[in-house]
DNA sequence: AGCACCATGTAATCTGTTACATGATTGG
DNA sequence: CCAATCATGTAACAGATTACATGGTGCT
């Protein structure tokens, strides 16, 4: 799914500035499945309008540079609900966390205990955010994906809490004798 | 964290080819954090080969493509500790089915069923290919990523499976009445 | 003073994917 | 006989990030 349509799907929300759909991605709901930033955010609200999936009313601000307010127009809505009835398939994760803890042993332990904690320290961080969101009277998927995020979130932060000294416990390693990987 | 880096990991535990490396991303231990398909890996292994980091060998096979080798270099090696002391930072997660899910309340029940079961598929798809991998006699890190990646998609299947009926019972809503995000 | 926040936008660049190109072997 | 697996590689393209460009307000 793409950033265009995601910007649709906000906008079913609610109005928005490009400035409030990128705050959305990295504080609100959206956080949990989809990040972008106002480089690829802008170009596509254009876009949007050129398309007339959305208009724009220019809101002067004293003071302050003026509000481009985007409203998703029926055209948009039609086109964000025909892209939401494609089997959804990309589900990807690239954590820079788990590679490093990955290849721990490598690492010496002073630098690993850093990684380690640097990752908890991000799930704490990240279970903080969303418990600030407010779930209650918003829509069934809100409420679905918020839950499931503080659940999964729990689990990964327990998980590490629970298996830090074991982890911690062994000296650096060589890496392992170079035998070939694929023949067992 | 690139794949020129990450191939570099996957040698680290032994030599392999092109092919296999892929492999190790589909199948391997690499799948919970990392991905990249052969137009990424192929010129990576060819731009560490340029620059000493791995060496390769040819293995000529009877009615099969001949086999490039590759093994990590000293060079390579103390590359890969290199990187691996920066303090990792990235950690995206990046879901359709999660999108999809969230604004599942724009969706006929049918359609919304469907996104469910097939994301309940993917989880449990996961656990199965995860639950293969033998992690007994790997270095920590691959317990500990193992062992992460078992209970964070336990805890999201779970979640699923408790919240389906929740979920689903709503019919299609409209939009919601467009009012301004930001403001209160 | 200096930093964070509000607010928009563009251009250069990077990184990676998809599709293309090729072709033998093995298992159902 | 057909599909999957083994095996490598390139070129066109897509998608997004970073850095740049600009500038006032409000807090410490």
């Amino acid at each position: 799914m793409d950033v265009k349509t995601v910007c649709l799907g906000v906008l079913s929300m609610g109005d928005a500035t490009g400035y409030e759909i990128r705050k959305q991605f990295e504080e609100g709901p959206f956080q949990y499945f989809f990040d972008a930033s106002y480089g690829s955010i802008y170009p596509a609200l254009g876009r949007l309008l050129e398309d007339g999936l959305v208009s724009c009313t220019n809101q002067a601000q004293p003071g302050r540079p003026t509000k481009k307010v985007y409203h998703l127009t029926a055209a948009g809505e039609a086109v964000l609900r025909a892209a939401l009835k494609a089997p959804p398939s990309e589900h990807k994760l690239r954590s820079d966390f788990l590679a490093t803890l990955f290849f721990g042993n490598l690492l010496d332990p002073a630098l690993r205990a850093e990684a380690y904690d640097a990752y908890c320290k991000f799930y704490s961080d990240a279970l903080k955010k969303v418990r600030e969101l407010e779930a209650e009277g918003q829509p069934s998927g809100y409420r679905l994906v918020h839950g499931f995020g503080l659940a999964v979130y729990s689990a990964a932060l327990d998980y590490l809490d629970s298996h830090r000294a074991e982890f911690l416990a062994e000296g650096a390693d060589e890496c392992a004798p170079r035998q070939a990987i694929g023949g067992e």
